[in-house]
DNA sequence: GCCAACGTTGGC
DNA sequence: GCCAACGTTGGC
């Protein structure tokens, strides 16, 4: 089982907004590096639900993959906000995964409050000017994320 | 609102 | 294939 970071803005996806759902499909990422991870999620894979451009930014919760990566078809949606004119039907390099509700953190882990730990020096999230939005995490870098958000 | 960092685009 | 210009991300 792998674990996984995955940024969202609250405005437009929060840990509420899963929650309520239930489940929800992760869709409208526009960069390689990112669907290359997405790419290689499995059913039963972790990712922990960063809220990203916000006030504070952090960790919100935790998510489970709940199934391999498949065509993105909003990029070819002229309606949606994550139309990509270069694609088509026979070119569609983006892909979506669902996602299902796990837990909310009791507090969020700020963005701060993760750069104070120990551990943490290889996670692309710290380091200046990443704009990653999809991000493998060890099992170290796992452990030590999920028992600072639920101290 | 600012701006640093980065990815993408397009002229050559 | 290089690289300058541009657009976007995302913290501050």
């Amino acid at each position: 089982m792998a674990y996984w970071l995955m940024k969202s803005e609250p405005d437009a996806f929060s840990i509420d907004d899963l929650r309520s759902a239930g489940q929800a499909t992760w869709d409208g990422v526009r960069n390689y590096q990112a669907r290359n991870f997405m790419r290689e999620m499995q059913p039963g894979d972790n990712f922990l639900f960063y809220h990203s451009s916000c006030q504070p930014p952090g960790l919100a919760g935790i998510g489970e993959i709940i199934s391999s990566a498949y065509p993105d078809a909003t990029a070819l949606n002229s309606q949606s906000p994550y139309h990509d004119p270069k694609t088509s039907a026979e070119r569609l390099p983006w892909v979506a995964v669902d996602v299902s509700f796990q837990k909310k953190f009791p507090t969020l882990l700020a963005l701060t409050a993760i750069r104070l730990l120990d551990g943490l020096e290889e996670l692309p999230l710290l380091h200046k000017g990443n704009r990653l939005s999809v991000m493998t995490l060890t099992t170290e870098q796992w452990a030590i994320l999920t028992k600072a958000a639920q101290a």
